[in-house]
RNA sequence: GCCAGCUUAGCUCAGUUGGUCAGAGCAGGUGAUUUGUAAUCACCAGGUCGUCGGUUCGAAUCCGACAGCUGGCUCCA
């Protein structure tokens, strides 16, 4: 999920969960020895704060220093902000034994004003801005602990961070951790487990996952709707091995670069082998393959194809960060005078796809030339600009990510917003300068020369196994009537409707995926037992149905929809499967 | 990989300070019931309490190692 925090660094919530860190931070310095600083910045959700300590943090520790915060509170400290130089500050926070301060405040650029903030007896570097006095700082909760390395880097020394949130008031607090508790309750892998659609099992390891049937048949649909896609937007299917030769690893770079996320070779025939972390060189061999013309460019080569990566145990989380993964991958070549409109497509291809998924806000990061970076400006400059037009075009919201760029060429990435607000980054479009020099791309122009094409590696869905997650948590399991993988279930009343209740079955079951529930149960616990697997539609047959010819229809979100004629019924099914 | 926490039947959880503590509900199986819009009843089966060591007369309960998971850090699809 994105960290990127969208709360507006000038809004009063701001201040006050920035306050709110300084006062949880205050606390623990009251409570414990030694405590050395490091950064506590709000958050989208709340705050955190970094320490270096010799205790350790558990939960149980959370009520002494909630209660610490409190008095801090109750003491209504004014947040007083004090500019000092910064030879004084350096030589404030060196005597203060503050290390991790004294590297950050050399972070701080010349000439900018270096500012201290005071409360009580806490002081602390910080640019503000702060709320007035501690006693603004409300309502607040601490939420967990976790270890956190010193700028992010595992070679630096591991702090301890606390998490928590801070709202204007108890009533908002309540709410946020509402919104919390409801974001767990749409946890993947929970809802995976319950409604019985994929699995992670630790004696097949860690990060591999295994689809069952329900998840199985919305992959298939997912799969479907995506290859008759990419067939109708001028790409060629392709499907390549899953592994090769250690040589190609090498002309590719992956050897070189990517080495530890690879997997060890397995040897046969005297020859290594790698498994694929990615599809590239597979597709650049079918390019390769003959010469080609400028005639057949632009190449649209698709594939969804499954690659395996190390990833470190730690960081394994259910769907979304996995070992073995399906990447809707595809690979353009194209000559300079079309990679604009190649590009345009994409973004238009993109926008469709999200929002036949169900995700209607959709938002680009455009990532520019890094200072190590390799292929001629002037190429970085055409590919950037064509990233940026065809955004500008499609009118998708855009930031600058300046620098953010692969060292091979400069990439949109686009992030969808889910129905709780949360920012995925799912779709990439990337330039590729590096490739086509290593693998020696070409292709005859209409000047009869040979030229290099463009490539561009492009994901829409990213992969299918976090795609499916976040369509997991998107939808909290009720996926729309298209996807769902059981759309109908046939409830009869008692038994002696349960030859009725196959006739209805073996009617839809043409067009519609429908199940008949048997069980000798009321229809109380049968209709709970289909709202708990999210089957978007239950048709209840009694003695009247059957009477009638027809069905009583009960929606997952609308609840009993009243009594219709089969054929009324498959059409209202149908209407809601175009929309 | 690192930091912290957690690990009792398929799932959700009880198990006071180590001494009939191996339990419940749901799910599953069997039988009864034939039911009109969010759980019918009864019975049965299910776990060497994550694994391996240790302490103890005795360990699910204490200690250690390891594994897995959870929350993070880093990275990314």
């Amino acid at each position: 999920m994105g960290t990127r925090t969208s709360l507006d660094t000038q809004s009063a919530l701001y201040a006050m969960r920035h306050s709110a860190a300084h006062v949880m931070a205050a606390a623990v310095c009251r409570l414990y020895g030694d405590v050395k600083l490091d950064i506590g910045p709000p958050t989208e959700a709340g705050f955190y704060y970094d320490f270096d300590l010799s205790d350790r943090l558990t939960p149980e520790d959370f009520a002494r220093i909630e209660e610490e915060m409190a008095k801090i509170v109750e003491e209504n400290a004014p947040f007083e902000r004090i500019e000092i130089t910064r030879a004084e500050a350096t030589t404030m926070l060196e005597e203060m034994g503050q290390p991790y301060k004294v590297e950050r405040l050399a972070d701080i650029p010349e000439g900018e004003t270096i500012t201290l903030y005071r409360c009580g007896d806490f002081t602390d570097l910080c640019r503000g801005p702060h709320v007035e006095s501690t006693g603004n700082v409300k309502s607040y909760k601490l939420l967990s602990v976790a270890g956190s390395y010193f700028r992010g880097r595992e070679t630096n020394p591991m702090l301890q961070r606390i998490y928590g949130t801070a709202c204007e008031n108890d009533k908002q607090l309540r709410v946020q951790l509402k919104r919390m508790e409801e974001a767990k309750k749409r946890d993947h892998r929970r809802i995976g487990r319950d409604l019985d659609l994929f699995s992670i099992q630790d004696s097949v390891g860690g990060g591999l996952v295994h689809w069952h049937p329900r998840g199985g048949r919305i992959r298939a649909l997912i799969e479907e709707y995506w290859k008759r896609e990419h067939l109708a937007n001028g790409y060629s299917l392709v499907y390549t091995p899953h592994v090769g030769q250690a040589q190609l690893w090498k002309t590719s770079g992956h050897l070189e670069l990517y080495k530890e996320m690879m997997y060890a070779p397995m040897e046969f025939d005297d020859t290594e082998y790698f498994i694929k972390p990615m599809n590239c060189p597979f597709h650049i061999q079918i390019y390769k393959s003959h010469k080609r013309s400028y005639r057949e460019l632009p190449i649209r080569y698709a594939e969804l194809g499954a690659v395996y990566r190390y990833e470190k145990a730690g960081v394994l989380h259910g769907l979304f960060r996995v070992r073995g993964f399906t990447q809707d991958d595809a690979h353009i070549f194209c000559t300079p005078e079309t990679v604009e409109d190649e590009i345009r497509e994409v973004a238009r291809f993109a926008n469709r796809m999200w929002k036949a998924f169900g995700f209607e806000e959709i938002t680009a990061y455009l990532a520019t030339k890094p200072a190590k970076a390799t292929g001629d400006d002037s190429l970085w400059t055409q590919a950037t600009d064509s990233l940026e037009k065809a955004l500008q075009a499609e009118g998708i919201a855009y930031e600058v990510d300046p620098g953010g760029g692969a060292f091979y060429g400069p990439k949109i990435d686009l992030k969808v917003r889910d129905c709780i607000g949360r920012e995925w980054q799912m779709s990439t479009v990337q330039f590729d300068f590096n490739l086509p020099e290593r693998f020696d791309l070409a292709y005859v122009g209409s000047d009869g020369e040979t030229h290099r094409p463009y490539m561009v590696h492009r994901a829409l869905l990213g992969s299918l196994e976090r795609f499916f997650g976040v369509l997991i948590e998107h939808h909290a399991g009720a996926f729309p009537l298209w996807l769902a993988p059981e759309q109908v279930r046939v409830s009869p009343l008692t038994d002696d409707e349960n030859t009725y209740a196959a006739e209805v079955a073996a009617q839809l079951e043409e067009d519609f995926r429908v199940t008949v529930d048997t069980r000798s149960e009321r229809i109380g616990a049968k209709i709970r037992a289909a709202r708990e697997m999210k089957v978007p539609y239950q048709l209840i047959v009694g003695p009247k149905e059957v009477e009638a010819g027809t069905v009583a229809v009960r929606g997952l979100h609308d609840g009993d929809l009243g009594t219709m004629t089969l054929a009324d019924f498959a059409s209202k099914l149908r209407d809601e499967m175009e929309t």
